[in-house]
DNA sequence: GTAGTCACG
DNA sequence: ACGTACGTGACTACA
């Protein structure tokens, strides 16, 4: 038998953007309700195959039953904007997919399911209603299947209700339920109902006599007085409501259902609206629509070992090269010149030595390459800074640093007005992170030979752009050389004493669980402690700990609101410990260990395309968040040591924002502040409090460092008051008072702000920009969170750029003096290098000098350093 | 997969 | 009245 599935639009649509949390694409269109219309339209199309498909939208227009009761839908809420913008979407996005929408002006889009489905009935197909509304069901048959989605665990499942389930779940039929509904009235729809009567007494009186009109003649008979007496008081209501309430099954919807017919809905069109809604998880349901462009003709297997040395030595004559290097299911390189894609892959005599062999080969013929994430790659090509290669990725983070990933397809997308394929269109069944382990050839040669070919193009159209916007220098002279000096950090990695880290492991685990018996033996029960949820509930609700409510899932058990607690109550200092234990035994003491590799080293990796200020971020594992503050995290660091032979060099900047602050600000008083002062909080203490600077109080101090922080983060009176512990108010003076004694650099901040909003980014002294969307957005929140971005980025992105200049020229001259010491980690204003004992001298020496002098500054750039046999001692 | 928490600068 | 410090990543619990 043929099936028909018929969808409310509208309600779908509703369900979905209640269901799904909101979000937008990249271009600040929300799109959520889409996504999640998208994902109950294909759950129902893979469980019921339709033969024929419509979707009912209502139209904006007065329906017949406003004509007869002016207050139909009358208290019903205006559609939230973030919602009514979608609805065009998902219509558009629905024509894309051959589906067919219907509208009738005058009726809701329930009328035209009543509709339709009747004649679907009629026509003996087997028809399905999808819709969250459960008015519905009086549809139901047992050729008519009404199916309402709900979420139940994040999973969307999908209810299904014929004839009988609505008889054994409302103990009346589908017919009779319309009369249920008109005598208890319904608040959403604003349908009136019989005053008294609810759902119990309604179901009842139905249940007994089939309908309204029934039971009005058998009013005698009805039991409940109160009942009988309200029916018989307001029958012309119920009638009313009735006639409200039932869906009207002859409307006249011009549509045969022959017009209905499911057809193909992954089309092109449809495709190149899901990438604009960047729905990135459904585009492997459009894996066969086909996003061929003609050059994918070009794109050519060899696997035959003349021909490959043919290949090369064709490319050797090229202008400039793209490459790809492929390195699952088999190794292989695409190689993109002139009109040629060719990847090239391993097989018999082309050997994985050969390949890289004639990579390196175009290499030192200075055939201008061109790929994306050459630090990546690096352990194959062994490039360096002198060579020619453009890195794709780089251009790219620079021109938007805010992208969380920067893929061939976006590339062309975004420089080259290209649409390609993507990875997850051209692997449908590979998920992200896997790797293609039986993939068939021609799948792997478009995949490699679209990289190799947009990256391969894409160069000429970024390096304009960097050029147009003044970036060029910031790629050329900071991120292309940074790329191959943590190449080589990350190739040297940094050693830990995996037995010492094994041994700090097993203390903790020892006060975990005298810690764990204790709490457990307060608390009168065992419990997760780590559970935000069941703490919060023992706390708050068991204990009836004063405080308690803030987050929406529950009670917050944070660090700060414990801490205010434990002064008090030893069982909440017992908390924080266990936190504080198991916090360093699980990402610290356990976490390091499994990296720990050849010669007891550990090669984190260190990434340049992710923050949107121009840090640099760790990861596998994160090197840059190894404890320092509390004395027994900082025991951790005891375990990092450099290998025989040498010594650690640790050095520092001090205070480096602050001091870009000043510069930038050129505020006189803070310069000199720095000029001559030591202690530069305390100062600005002496400043603030008009105190001399000897009588600075530590409690002054610590004030006017938190204030000298929060500028630095974009100051706000309440984040002030946060960090103190102090009212807003008072956070508010010390503001007034700092702004009072440093003028320059409230009207440094304001500029700043006002630029950004200009221009719609922020931008660092050395060009490097980030994009501000939120400082046009309506949200006021958003735009105030904008404003203090932009008093940010500029202060710690330059000082990044800094830091990544010193890095640079210190992996320069470390190398350029032959040295062996090499540096091994940074953490953002730190570099730590393990230098050779005969070098410790040269390598301090060239360590202060290259980092204070990476940039000229109105005020001096301090660098500390410090030698040591393990990392804690050198800091 | 998200929320909460906490480690760092 | 809103409900906030800036930038990251890893881990645990839980839906």
């Amino acid at each position: 038998m043929d099936r028909f599935v018929l969808i409310d639009g509208h309600s779908i649509l509703n369900r979905a953007f209640y269901g799904v949390p909101l979000f937008s694409n990249s271009e600040g269109t929300h799109t959520n309700a889409v996504f999640g219309f998208l994902n109950i339209l294909f759950k129902i199309i893979d469980e019921q195959q339709p033969d024929y498909l419509a979707v009912a939208f209502d139209v904006h227009q007065p329906t017949f039953r406003h004509e007869m009761y002016a207050d139909y839908k009358g208290t019903r809420k205006p559609m939230l904007p973030e919602l009514r913008e979608q609805v065009p979407l998902i219509q558009t996005l629905l024509q894309k997919m051959n589906i067919t929408i219907v509208t009738l002006p005058g009726y809701e889009a329930d009328d035209i399911i009543g509709t339709l489905s009747l004649k679907g009935e009629q026509e003996g197909l087997e028809v399905f209603v999808i819709s969250g509304d459960r008015d519905l069901l009086q549809l139901a048959s047992d050729k008519v299947t009404i199916c309402i989605p709900k979420t139940k665990k994040g999973q969307t499942v999908v209810e299904h209700y014929n004839a009988e389930d609505v008889q054994e779940l409302y103990k009346v039929t589908p017919k009779e339920f319309i009369d249920v509904k008109a005598l208890m009235g319904d608040s959403s729809d604003n349908i009136p109902g019989v005053p008294g009567i609810g759902e119990k007494g309604a179901t009842a009186i139905i249940a007994q006599f089939g309908s309204i009109e029934n039971a009005y003649e058998n009013a005698e008979q009805i039991a409940n007085t109160r009942n009988k007496n309200a029916l018989l008081e307001h029958y012309d209501l119920a009638k009313l409501s009735k006639t409200l309430a039932t869906i009207n099954r002859y409307s006249p919807v011009d549509l045969e259902i022959e017009a209905c017919v499911f057809q193909d809905i992954y089309t092109p069109e449809a495709l190149e609206m899901i990438k604009q809604l960047e729905f990135k998880s459904m585009l492997p349901r459009f894996s066969n629509v086909s996003t061929e462009n003609e050059f994918e003709k070009n794109f050519r297997l060899i696997s035959d070992f003349s021909e490959a040395q043919q290949f090369f030595a064709e490319a050797l004559t090229a202008s400039e090269a793209g490459i790809f290097i492929n390195e699952t299911p088999g190794f292989g390189v695409a190689v993109s010149f002139g009109e040629k894609n060719c990847l090239i892959l391993e097989n018999g005599q082309i050997t994985k030595e050969y390949l890289t062999g004639q990579l390196r080969s175009l290499i030192e013929h200075r055939i201008p390459l061109s790929i994306m994430d050459i630090k990546e790659y690096n352990a194959l090509l062994t490039a360096d800074e002198n060579d020619d290669i453009f890195d794709v990725s780089l251009a790219a983070y620079l021109l938007n640093p805010l992208q969380k990933t920067y893929e061939y397809d976006d590339i062309a997308k975004d420089y080259l007005g290209l649409a390609v394929p993507s990875r997850a269109e051209i692997f449908p069944k590979v998920k992200k992170g896997e790797t293609p382990s039986e993939e068939i050839p021609e799948n792997v040669l478009r995949y490699a030979c679209y990289h190799s070919y947009v990256v391969k193009n894409a160069k000429t159209a970024l390096l304009e752009k960097l050029k147009a916007e003044q970036m060029d220098s910031v790629y050329r002279d900071i991120e292309l050389p940074l790329a191959y000096a943590l190449y080589d950090m990350e190739q040297a990695g940094i050693r830990v004493e995996a037995e010492q880290l094994k041994a700090y492991g097993d203390r903790l685990q020892t006060g975990i669980d005298a810690l764990e018996k204790e709490i457990y033996e307060d608390a009168g029960h065992s419990f997760k402690i780590n559970s935000p949820k069941q703490l919060g509930e023992i706390l708050f609700g068991e204990m009836n700990l004063p405080g308690g409510k803030k987050t929406k899932t529950g009670y917050s058990t944070s660090a700060a609101v414990l801490e205010k607690l434990e002064p008090d109550y030893p069982f909440v200092r017992k908390i924080l410990e266990y936190r504080q234990l198991t916090k360093l035994k699980s990402t610290y003491a356990d976490g390091l260990a499994v990296y720990i590799g050849q010669e007891q080293r550990i090669h984190g990796k260190f990434h340049q395309t992710i923050t949107a200020t121009g840090r640099i971020s760790s990861t596998e594992p994160n090197l840059q968040n190894i404890p320092v503050r509390m004395p027994l995290g900082r025991e951790i660091r005891k375990v990092f040591v450099p290998k025989e032979g040498c010594v650690f060099v640790d050095a520092d900047y001090s205070q480096i924002e602050l001091r870009l602050l000043a510069h930038l600000s050129d505020d006189k008083n803070l310069i000199q502040a720095y000029r001559n002062s030591k202690d530069i909080h305390a100062a600005t203490a002496s400043l603030v409090f008009h105190t001399p600077i000897e009588q600075v109080t530590q409690q002054q101090r610590r004030n006017a460092k938190a204030v000298n922080f929060g500028i630095v983060y974009g100051i706000s009176s309440f984040g002030l008051s946060q960090g103190l512990s102090i009212s807003r108010k008072e956070a508010e003076q010390y503001i007034n008072d700092y702004f009072k004694s440093y003028p320059a650099i409230k009207e440094y901040l304001d500029r700043s702000v006002r630029e950004a909003k200009e221009r719609g980014y922020s931008v660092t002294m050395f060009g490097r920009r980030r994009p501000i969307p939120e400082l046009s957005s309506g949200n006021f929140m958003q735009r105030q969170f904008g404003e203090r971005v932009a008093m940010n980025a500029p202060i710690q992105g330059a000082a990044a750029d800094i830091m990544k200049i010193a890095m640079i020229r210190v992996a320069r001259e470390l190398k350029e003096k032959n040295l062996k010491s090499k540096i091994v980690l940074q953490v953002h204003d730190e570099l730590l290098v393990e230098a050779y004992k005969d070098e410790v001298e040269t390598v301090k020496e060239l360590l202060v000098r290259n980092m204070s002098g990476a940039a000229d500054l109105q005020v001096p750039l301090e660098v500390s350093v410090e030698t040591g046999a393990n990392w804690d001692e050198a800091h």
